[in-house]
DNA sequence: CCCGCTCTATTTGTCCAACAATTTAGAGGC
DNA sequence: GCCTCTAAATTGTTGGACAAATAGAGCGGG
């Protein structure tokens, strides 16, 4: 049935993309397809269609998009769950201008998922994630430019993230990337990282190891707001130098 | 467990579509365009680019699906910000079958922001948040249907979060609605929301206003489980029935 | 029997060219 | 000035070609 128009005069008509996207999706409906699941290749779903490969390619595209689907060079295209990744990816668009507001917002987004998931981090962290943190920290001390330091720090915070093992916070973590790292450069020079940066990384590693609760969150607070100290002073207004 | 891209996030080389896309992204943001300004036509995208016109229109086409624009023919593509509408979109995407991984990520999430913040909420909450959100649960108990209900239950949590005053939080926590919705129905009948939600919610409130840290975090860490219960339940294949 | 190598066929990635469908802009008549 | 109608420009769709990648078959050696 043709049910294109009838709730919105406005609508444009759909394409016949839209309309290879509408039975791709009730493809997966009807064959009960899901996460891990194969796709038929391009040319079946052409034949299916009856649509040439550049009209289903879109298609595809648009899944791919959602992050429905995962599409591989002769493997063909499998069935996952990105949406999240993609939704937050779709929210990347307008990064261009930060304001001092959602700087602080995402400085105070930082604070609760590093600080107050304490007891999530002391729970599921092993030797293994230890022992890379370490790592990663001694590379930050050999840094030699400020960005890579800068790479490095980020990385570190985002491998201790990982150990709460959940895609959708780490998804929200890297999307907040650009204006973390944004807060980690500023005011920092190669020595600040070498020595201060690199012993607040130890401290906060010393107290997971300890599990002593009080001192890794002292740590990691006092960590995260001497990064931020900088943007306090300066005014509101120099936040975007254009 | 779903793990595939997190500890690998993208090792895949880039393909020349998702090149064009970064190049639009970039011309976009040079130019300084913005909601109601005008793309270039294919063909300039294709000369500017150096890319065939498949090949910019598949770009063209993972814009499209964000949101970000909207292409008419003869018009040509136009900026547009439809990404909350697209995200939700992307989520209508037989909702059921979303992976049990999102489910217990996207819940773990709810619980480190509601349950972890509880220092964060008990410090910024005012007199005037406690009254509203009693008059959101009251009116939770009013409600007819089930739908109607799980917005109102959603409505009392996204308020709570509202109280630690971060639009990043309260952003990240809106795209994840229409999860969450899910998970609020299941399992739950209008008498469910009438007495337990109706109750549960009123004992959080109680603890806040007591500010009684402990029982905040039990009260709340219970209710959310409660919701979910009814996942864990399920076995691991009966996401997709037959 | 198993491991590793090569080779092939299949599948996706990109490009090109053509035509259809649609709509704007402009020419022309009134 | 206004209407109509045509022409041109732009996106929508199709088909075909070749490149790139790779899973799988087949083969040889241990």
């Amino acid at each position: 049935m043709n049910m294109q128009n009838l709730d919105d005069p406005d609508l444009e008509p759909r394409s016949v993309v839209d309309d290879v996207v509408a039975q791709m999706r009730a493809l997966i409906s009807e064959r009960g397809l899901t996460v891990g699941d194969q796709l038929p290749t391009e040319k079946e779903l052409c034949e299916a269609f009856g649509a040439s490969r550049n009209t289903v390619r879109e298609a595809m595209r648009i899944l791919k998009a959602y992050g429905v689907v995962k599409v591989r060079q002769k493997v063909g295209a499998t069935i996952v769950d990105n949406r999240m990744s993609s939704a937050l990816e779709m929210f990347s668009f307008n990064v261009m201008d930060i304001s001092r507001e959602t700087f602080s917002d995402i400085q105070g987004f930082r604070c609760l998922l590093e600080v107050s998931s304490v007891e999530e981090i002391f729970d599921s962290i092993t030797e293994a994630d230890i022992t890379e943190l370490r790592s990663i920290n001694a590379k930050l001390r050999g840094t030699e430019d400020i960005e890579t330091a800068a790479e490095q720090d980020f990385l570190f915070h985002t491998r201790l993230i990982r150990v709460l093992r959940n895609k959708a916070i780490l998804d929200v973590y890297g999307l907040m990337k650009p204006v973390i790292l944004k807060i980690i450069q500023n005011g920092k020079t190669r020595r600040t990282f070498e020595n201060e940066t690199f012993h607040e990384h130890e401290a906060v590693i010393d107290a997971i190891v300890a599990r002593d609760r009080i001192a890794y969150q002292y740590r990691m607070k006092t960590h995260l707001e001497a990064g931020y100290a900088h943007f306090k002073e300066t005014g509101p207004f120099a936040v975007s130098p254009e």
